[in-house]
DNA sequence: CAGTGGTCTAGACCACCAT
DNA sequence: TGGTGGTCTAGACCACTGG
């Protein structure tokens, strides 16, 4: 590791960049894994022979990165990147129902091995014809409305069964974790308005044509490279985008 | 101001959470105005006989929030909000015309005094009837292809006239601005999608009912009053709205 | 209780900016 | 040159967690 040769005091570079850099670093490596703690600022301390104010100011970077969370009294822990599928506050309206107590579903249509096509071959960048993927159709309902049609790929490597369990997290992310060894970190979404395809409104119950929002969500792994790619179909009727900024208060 | 009775330093809430807020309440009080320059870290840790790294962890928190900026050797400034009327970054489309060298260009197509209608009245939440809002209509060009139309509303108090400058800025914020003592601090913004609608698309030159954005903004003074209005309409096929989250690199 | 993170101090030296 | 923000130290005390 060698951890003192990491950290330059006489650099030009401060030393909490540094140390953040280092702890980053360890985090994306793997060494330090979702849910475990970092040591402890004392300890981080007294091993870089540093003040511990500075090791705060180091671990104040990676919170507000939203990389680790501290807990006062217990530690401080690696976070798990959210990558929900429920995209941009999307849920305006599935928290809507929520709050009022309706029942919001997501039902598993199908799921099974494909072979690569050419869009799958372009999207996950590869070139092997027998490069096999899960595909899973899924639609999501609240109250007997159908809202949400998604189609789902994840990289098959291993060749492990597709297990009920998939029906309790069918998120994409969710769905690459049964199935991968590497951890889905970044997400890419892209959203685009279109008129929903004959397929897209008799899964939905719409007229053809109706405005849909279109979502397509890239999975990737720590080093860029695709786990996972879905494509979401949204009522546009039922979803709304809402976004606040300038200085509204928070709390 | 009551300046050393704003901060108690034997409450149970953080001197620098205290501090923070105390400055919050300038700004938004206006008795700090945007581009002015707060007091030095030496000066507020003096004034309230504090230590200046609380001073600074202060003064980091409004940085974070986006409120105000520091430059070294200059001093530390309170920000403008920023609401463009680009939004989400939308200008994905926008920012690749550019890098080409392209030109985008925004036409006022009108400009006038309306009476308050029955959805006005409702958007900003007045009630009388005889009150004036300045009411714009531009459409939005990139290489002779008409991308987006937009209709915005801005409360008329001050009887002055419409200016050419208007052509300048056209953003809502910037109307507002021209237009209203008030500062516009916030803005809230609602995404849907539809099929344009007649006179949308003979302005867009595109085909009834084709799939468009459509973006509502609402833009607030300090105390949450509107100040301004808009409905903006996006061709679908020209517009894409891109996010990362997740553990992105950032530099 | 011991160990953790959260706050705070009173200095220090530096890089940068203006004059 | 003097004043600003940027970094860093070596302590201190506190609140919270767990055994």
């Amino acid at each position: 590791m060698q951890e003192a040769a990491s950290i330059d005091k006489n650099s030009v570079v401060p030393i909490y960049y540094q140390l953040a850099k280092w702890l980053e670093a360890q985090i994306r490596n793997g060494e330090l894994k979702p849910g475990e703690a970092l040591p402890t600022e004392t300890d981080l301390a007294a091993r870089f022979e540093i003040s511990r104010m500075t090791v705060r100011r180091a671990i104040s970077e990676l919170v507000a990165a939203g990389m680790v969370y501290a807990q006062q009294g217990k530690g401080t822990f690696v976070a798990s990147p959210k990558l929900d599928d429920i995209v941009f506050e999307m849920s305006n309206f599935n928290e809507d129902v929520k709050q009022r107590g309706l029942q919001v579903k997501t039902t598993l249509l199908e799921a099974r091995i494909v072979r690569a096509d050419e869009e799958l071959k372009e999207k996950f960048g590869v070139n092997d014809d027998n490069a096999r993927f899960l595909y899973f159709r899924t639609v999501t309902t609240a109250e007997e409305e159908r809202l949400a049609y998604e189609k789902k790929y994840t990289i098959y490597t291993k060749s492990k069964p597709i297990l009920e369990a998939e029906l309790k997290d069918p998120t994409l992310p969710g769905l690459i974790s049964a199935h991968s060894d590497s951890m889905p970190v970044s997400s890419k979404k892209v959203l685009q308005v279109a008129n929903s395809s004959k397929e897209e409104a008799s899964v939905l119950g719409i007229s053809r044509n109706a405005p849909v929002f279109v979502i397509e969500q890239t999975v990737y792994d720590p080093d860029l490279r695709p786990l996972g790619w879905s494509r979401s179909v949204y009522r546009g009727d039922r979803y709304k985008l809402t976004f606040y900024d300038g200085w509204f208060k928070k709390e």
